[in-house]
DNA sequence: AAAGCGGGGTG
DNA sequence: CACCCAGCTTT
């Protein structure tokens, strides 16, 4: 089938491409200057992100960190409270190792080099090839969900692309694709033309300012809506919770989850998990003497809802006033448990690693009206 | 409310 | 290759 790609062919699709993506660019804050630490940041962010969730993040990010050094030199949980909200906090410690490799072993210069970039934490397939194409502009395509999206359409391919010879096989296109003249601008404006035009969702009315749709098999034959040809979801897990807020003059004490498991080190509020949809106002009460065998004039705050992955978590939010022998009593338990927490004024959260559930959960607590002592 | 989307790592 | 990562947008 690639032989049907001709050098006309090419030139035809390369031109059009160009020619769409030079009236489409956006300016964005890692496109200001060339540097390849910057593309590096943000291709780590923009993993799972969006663009406009991301942007002022990357500015606080380059502002704290001005290159890979500083980076390297940085305590792990200066990065983490950087990155809170940003999820899937992996990425932060895996950018964090690199840094250390690449500013040892590197002399701080980001590998323009595929094999060196793959054996870096957090550098797959997708991030090698958009640093190399973007940063240094070497001809390395990239493969990621919209440019599987345009080429599956375009070439109408067929085949479930989870698979790894699908993804071969739409790389081997891509390799006859990409020009030698600026294969980052083609990375970008394929990605761009995906995010833009070519959307999951289409309707064949959205291909109508598409500049390859006359190319596109997809939209010849009407088979827009049918790829690209993916495995169905997996189900979604329901979890409900019961969040502690415990207020002592003041301060909340938040906790710091163990090392290793969902959310490594960053700190939450206590909390109790539910069995399947029990009624959170009858298990509370037993709940919170048995964690906190007292109790401590609960109120009621709200519910939120929050969605990760396969999981959707309901959080009952209560509030309890603890007085000084209550505070001594729950300090005493969590040391027996060995956990650490901390007293802290509600703005002080900032200061902590956090996850954007805890940011939700901050927004439905009176901040102003914590505790009457 | 529900479904959809998605790079990298792990085993 | 299957599964997981405490997110976010679109339908």
């Amino acid at each position: 089938m690639t032989e049907d790609i001709t050098s006309e062919y090419i030139k035809d699709f390369q031109y059009h491409i160009s020619s769409w993506y030079e009236k489409n660019t956006r300016s964005l804050p890692w496109r200001e200057i060339q540097n390849p630490y910057h593309t590096y940041i943000s291709e780590i962010m923009l993993q799972q992100t969006q663009v406009n969730t991301v942007i002022p993040y990357f500015h606080r990010f380059i502002n704290r960190f001005p290159d890979i050094h500083s980076l390297a030199k940085s305590p792990i949980e200066d990065v983490l409270t950087l990155w809170s909200g940003l999820g899937y906090y992996k990425r932060a410690r895996q950018l964090k190792q690199s840094a250390e490799v690449i500013s040892n072993q590197y002399d701080g210069i980001i590998p323009d080099n595929y094999l060196k970039l793959i054996k870096l934490p957090g550098i797959g397939k997708y991030t090698a090839a958009a640093i190399l194409s973007i940063a240094y502009n070497l001809k390395y395509p990239v493969v990621d969900g919209n440019v599987i999206r345009v080429i599956t359409r375009i070439f109408q391919i067929e085949d479930p692309i989870h698979l790894s010879n699908t993804q071969k096989y739409i790389t081997s296109i891509l390799n006859l694709l990409i020009p030698d003249n600026n294969p980052g601008q083609f990375n970008q404006a394929l990605m761009e033309l995906g995010s833009l035009i070519c959307t999951p969702k289409n309707n064949q009315s959205k291909c109508l300012p598409c500049p390859v749709k006359s190319l596109c098999k997809a939209n010849t034959h009407n088979l827009i809506h049918k790829l690209p040809n993916k495995i169905p979801q997996r189900q979604r897990e329901k979890i409900s919770q019961i969040i502690f807020i415990l207020t002592n003059h003041s301060k909340i004490l938040i906790q710091k989850r163990s090392e290793g498991k969902l959310l490594s080190t960053m700190w939450e509020f206590p909390y109790h998990e539910l069995d399947n949809n029990a009624d959170h106002n009858k298990v509370y009460s037993n709940i919170s003497e048995a964690l906190f065998n007292t109790q401590i004039n609960p109120k009621y705050i709200s519910s939120i809802k929050h969605t990760i992955t396969y999981r959707d978590i309901t959080c009952y939010i209560y509030q309890l006033e603890a007085q000084q022998e209550n505070a001594i009593t729950i300090e005493s338990l969590f040391k027996q448990r060995n956990i650490h927490f901390q007293w802290i004024s509600p703005h002080e959260i900032t200061q902590f690693p956090h996850s954007s559930m805890i940011k939700k959960i901050l927004t439905k607590i009176d901040l102003n009206n914590l505790s009457i002592f």
